[in-house]
DNA sequence: ATCGATTGTCTAGCAGTGCTAGGATCGCTT
DNA sequence: AAGCGATCCTAGCACTGCTAGACAATCGAT
């Protein structure tokens, strides 16, 4: 039984080490760089190793983009939590966001802009995807204003966030404008 | 002279032919598909031919979405020409670019969301870039609100199409609430 | 302790990718 | 009509994701 559960465990810090060092690689030298075999070559196992743990490229970036999700969602639960009132949550809200995406874009490519094969909006949807949906939702539906449906609202909300994020990153913003854009957006979209 | 006349023509026809090519192939089967290899078959040349056009493929990316980009603005402006008043202008501003990123996804992948080494924000920005910027700009200034810079509330307006565009397609989104989150976004962010 | 089986891993290779060097072939100019 | 340039294609490089099959290490049972 003892042996079972230390391969079982050697086999999940593998798993963990994959990942993690996919998302290293990536955040170092862009997904591009992002191949089968200097990923085995890193972990120190072969190529096919990789595919004892995933079925293909997918899959990895997939499990990058369900801890990516992860962190988001706390990372945006603790800007949260650090500020008062409602109009200075959302504030936060959207500055985390923003900040995570920048932070960490190769993270946020997967999650969002590569494909993943994940399942997004319906039952199959993931727990950690879900979760950050839900840290959105928890504050901005006290602002979403009455008679507005605070899922539908965050969806809006969402998606301007999510295109301020990608467009900036691909350069077709002006980084500089950041900041008054969010308050923009804040100040329009938010019924304080 | 004739003669040279001639052959810059059908050099001219035949970099056309590679872009149309190229467009169509990505949106009967995806970008993916659309591979030297297929795209040499397909106009009926060698592959060595697309590099006396293009210095490579995302030079080729970039002429579809430069096509693209001037199709857009045409399409921006014959709906927002049809409607009367501010909001409705908005409105159908909004509807247009949402109709354009959905009827065409690949070329709205590659105006945006694939590397096409154009530059954009910038003094070297390609002519149609700007004027589908300039498309937006022109709809949105009169709702932008006093005090705001209309540049800046387009960036934020443009931003949250965008976002809607891409988080729809990629099924982040419910397509059957559409229409109620383009009224939203409308209903806030443009001051009637 | 030793055998056999099972599990795990690696080597080698497939088909396909973007891109390019070199030679052959065509058509224009003289 | 002949030679010369521009034009194009064949063949190939280094790389990609992924997999079959050989090999070795490890395990349970005797």
């Amino acid at each position: 039984m003892s042996v079972q559960d230390r391969k079982e465990r050697e086999r999940a810090d593998r798993e963990r080490l994959i990942v993690a060092t996919a998302r290293e690689l990536a955040e170092q030298h862009g997904w591009d760089a992002v191949t089968t075999r200097r990923l085995a070559e890193r972990i120190e196992y072969s190529q096919p190793v990789l595919y004892s743990h995933f079925r293909g490229k997918r899959e990895i970036i997939a499990a990058v983009a369900l801890e990516g999700a992860a962190a988001m969602a706390a990372a945006l639960r603790v800007a949260v939590s650090a500020a008062d009132g409602p109009r200075a949550r959302v504030t936060a809200l959207a500055r985390a966001y923003l900040d995570f995406a920048e932070r960490n874009p190769m993270v946020y490519d997967a999650m969002f802009q590569l494909d993943s094969g994940l399942a997004f909006a319906n039952e199959d949807t993931p727990e950690p995807l879900k979760d950050a949906f839900a840290a959105l939702l928890e504050s901005l539906a006290e602002v979403a204003g009455d008679g507005v449906h605070p899922g539908l609202f965050t969806e809006v909300f969402w998606a301007s966030l999510h295109g301020l994020a990608t467009l900036t990153r691909a350069g077709r913003l002006l980084p500089e404008d950041a900041e008054p854009r969010v308050e923009l957006l804040v100040d329009r979209l938010a019924l304080v």
